[in-house]
DNA sequence: TGAATAAATAAGCAATCACTTATATAATGA
DNA sequence: TCATTATATAAGTGATTGCTTATTTATTCA
């Protein structure tokens, strides 16, 4: 573990929006789409925000048909480090339970 | 702890020439004209460095004379996770130690 | 008092940031 | 085949980043 990548891991984190994503990602797998409304940001966004989290290795990708399903890296060394820090963050107020009462949680298939 | 000021507090950290400077003074309070020789990087440079993590909360500084010490400061709440993660970063090359061979360690008085 | 030293601040610059809107790609299903 | 849906990519924008050089402030000491 070396300056530069710790760097590089520690500025994919540093945005309250990523962290947010990350805070979602610790409890379920959830794709773009689901970021868009949990988040209210626009789809390119999200994606963009994706993007960055896969280069640092934080999230993993899975295609189900015409979703992307995110989830956390559980193999990556600072996972752990990553599981304490998030849970030093509060529960964001839209919740994955309230899209699903919104009947906005995408059911893949 | 909310995600802005979390966001903030790992802006301040990340930065490969930041996390060597906490991870010089994890070891020893120094000024910034050590600095200077153990980064090897302009005085203004350094300074800017130390405005921010001193913004961040995460050093203390002490006038002395012509000098400022700076310190970790051990009473932040994330104090302990950033220890953590020092601990996950080489020693860098340059020491203070050395520093001393070569007689640039500043004494203080 | 005045030279030397430590540090801070100011201004400028190229690179990167998080976003936007527009468009492209890819999969589904009528 | 064609409209719809999910996601990715492209290009542009204003703000911020980490540095630079130049200057200012503050302290020490001869």
């Amino acid at each position: 573990m070396d300056y530069v990548y710790m760097e590089s891991y520690l500025k994919a984190i540093s945005d309250h929006n990523r962290m947010l994503i990350l805070k979602y990602l610790s409890k379920d797998s959830l794709c773009i789409c689901e970021f868009t409304e949990l988040l209210d940001m626009t789809q390119p966004a999200v994606s963009q925000h994706m993007r960055k989290l896969k280069i640092a290795e934080l999230v993993t990708e899975e295609k189900r048909g015409r979703w992307t399903i995110w989830s956390l890296n559980v193999r990556h060394a600072l996972y752990p480090m990553l599981i304490h820090l998030l849970s030093l963050l509060p529960e964001p107020e839209i919740t994955v339970e309230s899209l699903e009462a919104e009947g906005k949680r995408v059911v893949c298939e």
